[in-house]
DNA sequence: AAGATATTCTTGACGATGTCAAGACCAAGC
DNA sequence: GCTTGGTCTTGACATCGTCAAGAATATCTT
């Protein structure tokens, strides 16, 4: 019962330690600096013990945006659940999206990095179309309740887009509104803006 | 007038092709296996001759972001010059953005990529805003049209973040309707839906 | 309980990369 | 014609990703 030492040399679970230590270095030298050999270092085992468990680069941050599309999942449907009105469920969707955002940007930034990450991974695939699904079925609920004509899988994505494209790029948007001399937006009040725009949006028949 | 040989020492306009064998790269072989001394042999020089022009790998494609603004601009600017009607104008923006996303996937894969570009150089930033101005002053026109009421600021990000992120997201769309059995939209069926989506959004008051 | 097998991790090596320092080459101006 | 300044090359170094081989430990079999 006693917990192991830490030089242990099996490490118990190094695959979620190396995911851990690879957020780490995302989030402080960023994704463009990356360095595999990095997160061996900081988990505390070779250069080489991470292929064991992901094979190369890609499949570890694969494994972050399988991750990451999980988080986006629970978040969301958490969200959902809490609320029974399905204009006001979407409206929760939409800040729960943006709160995975905010909470795991190193996940949200690898999510549709199409360079880095293999999408065409099974999981990976799996684990998107799971976290979609969510969305999908708020949007469906609106419509039935709003506008039952709606194209309901082109409204899901102009909600997808917009909140993927909001998380992206609100740094930018915050810095334009500095360079302009403008107060910037905080990103609560940009979510509540897009959510109110677009589902007006929805609404129009 | 007869043309330099190619052997020549001093290349002419190594700057130039350097960011064209830059976007060769990245269209073949994708941002994430980037390198700029593959860089250097496609345009025929030697491996530290980009360093003289864009000091390194970040600032070559710094450079390639700020060119891609500069297509934005223009892209959007002529598109909104050719057409009176200020919703149409607006709608004739979103066709020249994902326009150029199409045209040069390339460089719009780089315009907020904050790892490996330097967002803060001036030139970018100058070159984003004058991008974003365009968008700006078409918001403005609709809303003095349809809706006085309107937060232009707002609107205008969310036009911006839904088109950056109907780009970004368009592959990953396309695949999960494939996953799904049902027929991918195409990327213009999602542009015209959408502006038109927007659009009312902007008009409810 | 003890040996065989599999798994996990380490070590060492290789080619490739980004970047720096020094020098070679060339164009233009005095 | 010589010098000066900008352009590019050469060479070097640390670091990186990945592979192959082997050591250390778990697990399974009997």
């Amino acid at each position: 019962m006693t917990p192991p030492p830490d030089t242990q040399y099996h490490h118990g679970d190094l695959p979620n330690a190396l995911r851990r230590a690879a957020v780490d270095v995302i989030d402080e030298k960023g994704l463009g600096s990356f360095s595999l050999r990095e997160v061996a270092r900081r988990a505390g085992v070779s250069h080489a013990a991470p292929a064991h468990h992901f094979g190369d680069t890609q499949g570890l941050l694969t494994s972050l945006a399988i991750e990451a599309f999980g988080h986006l999942e629970r978040e969301t449907a958490a969200a959902a659940a809490a609320v029974e009105d399905p204009v006001e469920r979407l409206r929760a969707i939409g800040r729960g999206y943006v709160r995975i955002g905010v909470d795991h940007p190193a996940h949200c930034q690898l999510l549709f990095r199409q360079d880095v990450v293999d999408v065409n991974a099974a999981e990976y695939k799996a684990a998107g179309e799971a976290a979609y699904a969510v969305l999908e079925e708020a949007v469906d609920r609106v419509a039935d309740a709003i506008n039952p004509d709606l194209d309901r899988a082109q409204a899901a994505k102009l909600c997808w887009a917009s909140m993927q494209g909001l998380i992206v790029l609100h740094q930018s948007m915050a810095a334009l509104d500095e360079d302009a001399g403008r107060d910037p937006q905080s990103l609560d009040e940009l979510v509540t803006a897009f959510t109110d725009l677009t589902i007006e949006g929805l609404r129009s028949r």
